[in-house]
DNA sequence: TTAGGGTTAG
C-alpha cells in the first residue's frame, strides 16, 4: 500500500537504537514525503480541526479518495490534538478503499502514548493484532515502546506474543530489546528475567540495549547486588556510558547512598565515562536535598569541568544549600563566581542571601547589600525591601521594621538607626501590600494590636490591597485580645471588601465567644456558619462546656450541646466527656449518667476516656458497685480498661473501706499485663495506711521500688504522711530524708504530720527538729489551714517540755513563729499578754521580745480593732526600757 | 502563613 518513495519500515533505521529514549521517534523524514501527500494530509487536518466538523464536508468526500497510508501517516503526525487525529484515523478506517498498516498504527499510537491516553491505546493495539498487519521487528519495538512509556507493561508483554503467535513477525534482538525496555520500568524483575533467558535460547545476543534495561529493572525494584552485577557485566563489556552510569547513580541517590554515588562518579571519571548534563544537574538538586552541599559543589566543579555551563536555577540551589548550612561567606563567594561568569542572579538567590545574611544580624545584612544592591533590577528593588522587612520582623526588630517601612511610604528616616543608614543614600521604594503585610503580621505576632490596625488602615490609604489572610489574622488578632465588637465590625468590611469569610474568620470570633461564655452569641455564630458550610471548631465548643460547667452551670453546658445538635454540628466524644465530667465534678451523677447514655443514642460509642469519667463519678457518690458494673460492661462493649480505670476503681474500693478488693484489682492488672503505674501504687499504699496496715503499705512501696516505678513526690507525701498517722515517725522520717535527697521539697502537711506523730510518741526532740525545718523552710500552714490548730497545739506542748522549750522561746525571739503566737482574734491587751506569758516570756520585762512580737502583731489583718490595746502595750514596752523597738512600734501605729 | 480539645494518687 505504501506509495513509492515512502520508506517502508523506518523504524529498522532504529535498529542500531541509539539510547533507547522516552522520545520516539519517526524516521518518515518530512522531506521525503510528496508534496501532493503533503497537501492532502494538510487539508484533512484543516477540515477535522475545524468547528464545526461535518462528515458530509464534500470537500472531505472529495479527499476521501485520495488516501492512503503515506497521506495518513502524515496527516497524523500534524494533529496538535490527540482527540482530533483520533477522530480522523477512526475516520480513515471506515473508508472503504483505505487499510491502515503498520505505520499508520504506530503514529496514531505514538500520539495517544505522548497524550497518555492508555485506554484508547489499548483498543488500538488490540485493532493492530485482529487487522492481522504484519510488521517488522522495529515497527513491532516502536509499539512495544509505545505502551511502555505509558506503564501499559501488560499490553505490550501480551501483544510480543500474540504477534509471533500469529505469524505476524519474526522477533530479532531489537524487538526483545525494545520489550525489555518496556518492562524494565515497572520493576517486574521475574519478567524481565524470563524474557532474558528466552532471548539467549533463541540465539539472540545481549548488547548494551539489553543489558541498560536489566540494570534498570534492578534499580527500579531496589536489588542493590543484581544491580551492581549487571552494571559490571555493561562496564567489563565496555559498554558503560554516561547513560548508563547515570542509571545507577541516581538509583545509589535514591536510595540514600549519596557518598557510594559519589564514588562511582569519581571511578568512572578515572575511566574516562561522565555523567550527562542533565544528570549532573539532578544530582546536585538530589544532593542539596539531602543536605549533603559538599557532595553538590564537588559535582558542580566536575561539572563544569566537563565543560557544562551551569545555569542560574544550579547556583540557586547551591547557595540555598549553602544559606541552609549557615556557610554565608561560601555561599556569598559563589554569588561573585556566577556574576563573574556573567550567570545573571534572580531575585530567587538574592532573597536567599538575604534571609541567610539576616541571621548574622543587621550589620551582615548591611555588608550584603552594599555588596549586591546595584545587581538587583529596578522592579525587584521592593523584593529586597521586603526581604529586609521580613529579617527585621522575624529577629524581633519589629520597631525597626515600622521605621523602615514608615520611610518607603516617605514619612522619613530615624538617624538613630543603624540599618537604616544603608537606605538612606538610596532612592527611596514605595511599599507594597507584602511590605505591609509583613510588618502588620509582624506587629500582631508582637501583640502591638493598636499598632497593626492602624497601619491596616494606612495600608489602604496608601492604595494597597488588603488580602483576606491579613483580614483573618487581624481579626484573630482582635478575637486574641477578646475585643469581640471589633472583630465583628472588621468581619463586616472584610465581606465590603468582596471578601468571604473563610472558615477561619468565623470561628476566631465563634472561639471568642467561647472564652467569653457567651453562649447565646456562640449559638448565633454556629446558625451562621452553618450557613457558609463552615464547621464550628470543637475545641472552641469543648471550652465553652468546661467553662459553664467550672461555674456549674452544669445545665446551660448540655444545652448548648444540644442545641449544637439542633443546628446540625453534632459535637464530638470529647465535647460531651467535658460535659460529662462538669456534671461528675458537679456531684450531678444521674444527669451524667443520663447523658452518657444520651450519647450512645446519638451513634456515639462512649469511649475509655468517658468510661473513666463515669466510674470517678460512680466512686466520688459512693456508688462503689454501679462503678465496678460500668468496668466489666466496658470488656463486653470491646473497650480495654486503661490504667487510669484501674487507678479509678482502686481508689472507689480504697475510699469506701474495700481494701482487700482493692488489692484483687492490682493483681488482676499484673494478670493482664497493664502495668501499674506510680499513682496505683500510691493509691493502695494510702489506702492500706488509712485502713491501719502500715506493714502491707510498706511491702507495697518496696514492690513499687522493685518494679522499677519511680516514686513521685505525691507518692512520698502519701506514704509519709499514712505512715505517720500509723504511728510510725521514725519510718516515715527515713523516707522523709530520702525525699529531701532527691530535691523534691514536701507540703506543710507532710511536715505537720511528722511533728504530731513524734509528740504522740513523746519524742520531742525529733518533733521540735522538724517544726524548725517546717520554719526555716517557711512551710507553715495558713491560719486558715485546719493543720494550723495542730501546729498551734504541738508548739504549746513543745514550749512546755524542758527538752525543747528554750529552743522554742528562741524561735519566737527571732520572730519565727508570727502566726503561732497570735492565733486568735481577740484584741484585748490581757489576752496578749497571756499569748506572751505562755511563751515564756516573763511579764512584759523582756522589751525586746515584746516589742518584735509588737511589730508582728501590727502586721495582722485586724490591727484597727487594737489600736487601743497596741497604745497601751507600747506604753508598758516603753516602761520596761526598749526604746527602739517602741520608735518602730510607733511608726507603724501612727 | 491555621489544632487540639475530654479521665487518675497525698
Amino acid at each position: 500500500m505504501a506509495l513509492p518513495g515512502t520508506i517502508k519500515n523506518p523504524q529498522n533505521l532504529c535498529n542500531s537504537l541509539k539510547p533507547i529514549c522516552k522520545h520516539l521517534l519517526f524516521a518518515r523524514n518530512i522531506s521525503n514525503i510528496p508534496s501532493d501527500e503533503s497537501t492532502v494530509a494538510n487539508d484533512l487536518i484543516s477540515i477535522f480541526t475545524k468547528q464545526p466538523f461535518s462528515p458530509e464536508n464534500p470537500e472531505l468526500q472529495s479527499l476521501a479518495g485520495m488516501l492512503n497510508t503515506g497521506v495518513v501517516e502524515t496527516a497524523l503526525k500534524g494533529f496538535r490534538s490527540w482527540k482530533a487525529a483520533h477522530k480522523f484515523f477512526i475516520w480513515a478506517s471506515n473508508q472503504w478503499a483505505f487499510r491502515h498498516n503498520v505505520y499508520t498504527y504506530n503514529a496514531m499510537a505514538s500520539v495517544l502514548s505522548r497524550a497518555r491516553q492508555n485506554a484508547p491505546l489499548r483498543a488500538l493495539t488490540a485493532e493492530v493484532v485482529n487487522s492481522r498487519c504484519s510488521m517488522s521487528p522495529g515497527a513491532l519495538g516502536f509499539l512495544v515502546r509505545c505502551l511502555g512509556s505509558v506503564g501499559m507493561v501488560d499490553e505490550a508483554n501480551a501483544l510480543f506474543d500474540e504477534v509471533r503467535k500469529k505469524g505476524l513477525c519474526v522477533h530479532n534482538d531489537y524487538s526483545y530489546n525494545c520489550l525489555l525496555e518496556a518492562v524494565s520500568r515497572s520493576g517486574r524483575v521475574d519478567l524481565v528475567e524470563m524474557r532474558l533467558k528466552e532471548m539467549r535460547d533463541q540465539g539472540w545476543e545481549y548488547d548494551k540495549y539489553t543489558l541498560t534495561p536489566v540494570l534498570k529493572v534492578y534499580c527500579n525494584a531496589g536489588r542493590f547486588d543484581k544491580a551492581l552485577d549487571a552494571f559490571n557485566e555493561i562496564f567489563d563489556r565496555g559498554w558503560a556510558d554516561a547513560h548508563v552510569l547515570s542509571v545507577l547513580v541516581l538509583s545509589f541517590c535514591k536510595w540514600g547512598e549519596v557518598d557510594k554515588a559519589f564514588e562511582l562518579v569519581e571511578t568512572m571519571e578515572d575511566r574516562d565515562v561522565r555523567l550527562n548534563e542533565k544528570t549532573f544537574c539532578v544530582l546536585i538538586h538530589g544532593f542539596v536535598k539531602e543536605s549533603r552541599v559538599d557532595k553538590a559543589l564537588q559535582l558542580f566543579h566536575k561539572m563544569q569541568q566537563s565543560g557544562f555551563v551551569p545555569d542560574v536555577s544550579l547556583y540557586d540551589v547551591l547557595i540555598g544549600g549553602l544559606c541552609m548550612n549557615k556557610e554565608h561567606e561560601k555561599a556569598l563567594c559563589l554569588y561573585s563566581e556566577m556574576k563573574n561568569l556573567k550567570v545573571k542572579p534572580d531575585i530567587g538567590v538574592i532573597s536567599k542571601l538575604i534571609s541567610s545574611f539576616s541571621e548574622g544580624g543587621e550589620g551582615e545584612l548591611t555588608r550584603l547589600l552594599e555588596e549586591i544592591y546595584d545587581d538587583i533590577g529596578v522592579e525587584d528593588k521592593v523584593l529586597v525591601y521586603n526581604s529586609f522587612l521580613n529579617s527585621l520582623v522575624n529577629t524581633g526588630s519589629i520597631g525597626k521594621a515600622c521605621q523602615l517601612l514608615s520611610a518607603m511610604m516617605g514619612i522619613g528616616l530615624d538617624e538613630d538607626v543603624e540599618i537604616n543608614k544603608f537606605f538612606r543614600d538610596k532612592e527611596m521604594v514605595a511599599p507594597n501590600a507584602n511590605s505591609f503585610t509583613t510588618v502588620i503580621n509582624g506587629l500582631l505576632k508582637a501583640n502591638k494590636l493598636d499598632l497593626a490596625l492602624s497601619l491596616f488602615v494606612e495600608m489602604a490609604q496608601f492604595g494597597c490591597k488588603q488580602e483576606l489572610q491579613l483580614y483573618n489574622n487581624i481579626i484573630d488578632g482582635l478575637c486574641n485580645s477578646n475585643r469581640l465588637e471589633e472583630s465583628y465590625k472588621l468581619l463586616r468590611q472584610m465581606e465590603e471588601s468582596g471578601f468571604e469569610p473563610t472558615q477561619f474568620s468565623h470561628n476566631c470570633i465563634f472561639g471568642c465567644l467561647c472564652r467569653k461564655k457567651d453562649v447565646s452569641g456562640a449559638i448565633d455564630m454556629i446558625k451562621k456558619m452553618r450557613v457558609y458550610g463552615h464547621e464550628p471548631w470543637i475545641k472552641h465548643s469543648t471550652l465553652l462546656v468546661k467553662e459553664l460547667c467550672k461555674n456549674g452551670k452544669t445545665l446551660e453546658a448540655c444545652k448548648f450541646l444540644a442545641d449544637m445538635v439542633q443546628e446540625g454540628f453534632r459535637p464530638d466524644i470529647i465535647a460531651y466527656s467535658a460535659c460529662l465530667d462538669g456534671l461528675v465534678k458537679n456531684g450531678e451523677i444521674d444527669a451524667a449518667f443520663k447523658l452518657f447514655q444520651d450519647i450512645s443514642a446519638l451513634g456515639f460509642c462512649p469511649d475509655v476516656l468517658a468510661h473513666n469519667i463515669m466510674i470517678k463519678g460512680l466512686c466520688k457518690a459512693q456508688r462503689i458497685a454501679e462503678a465496678r458494673h460500668l468496668f466489666n460492661e466496658m470488656e463486653t462493649k470491646g473497650l480495654v480498661p486503661s490504667v487510669i480505670t484501674y487507678n479509678l476503681l482502686i481508689d472507689g474500693f480504697c475510699k469506701n473501706g474495700q481494701i482487700d478488693e482493692a488489692m484483687l484489682y492490682l493483681s488482676s492488672m499484673f494478670g493482664k499485663e497493664k502495668e501499674p503505674n506510680v499513682i496505683t501504687y500510691t493509691t493502695l499504699i494510702n489506702g492500706l495506711c488509712n485502713a491501719g496496715r502500715p506493714d502491707d503499705a510498706i511491702l507495697l512501696w518496696d514492690k513499687m521500688v522493685e518494679k522499677k516505678c519511680d516514686p513521685s513526690r505525691v507518692a512520698f507525701m502519701a506514704f509519709i504522711h499514712g505512715l505517720c498517722k500509723c504511728g510510725r515517725p521514725n519510718s516515715a522520717l527515713v523516707h522523709f530524708h530520702e525525699m529531701e535527697k532527691r530535691k523534691m521539697e514536701p507540703d506543710s502537711f507532710v511536715y505537720v504530720a511528722l511533728v504530731s506523730a513524734f509528740l504522740a510518741d513523746l519524742n520531742f526532740v525529733s518533733a521540735y527538729e522538724i517544726l524548725k525545718e517546717m520554719v526555716d523552710k517557711e512551710k507553715l500552714p495558713d491560719p486558715h489551714d485546719k493543720n494550723y490548730t495542730i501546729v498551734r497545739v504541738a508548739v504549746s506542748k513543745l514550749s512546755e517540755n524542758a527538752q525543747t522549750s528554750s529552743s522554742i522561746t528562741s524561735l519566737i525571739r527571732q520572730g519565727s513563729l508570727p502566726t503561732i503566737l497570735y492565733s486568735d482574734n481577740r484584741d484585748d491587751i490581757t489576752s496578749f499578754r497571756i499569748k506572751l506569758e505562755s511563751f515564756h516570756t516573763p511579764g512584759l520585762a523582756d522589751a525586746g521580745c515584746a516589742a518584735v512580737a509588737l511589730l508582728y502583731f501590727l502586721r495582722q489583718s485586724f490591727f484597727g480593732t487594737v489600736r487601743r490595746p497596741v497604745r497601751i502595750l507600747c506604753q508598758e514596752i516603753c516602761s520596761g526600757g526598749s526604746k527602739v523597738e517602741l520608735k518602730m512600734g510607733r511608726q507603724q501605729l501612727e
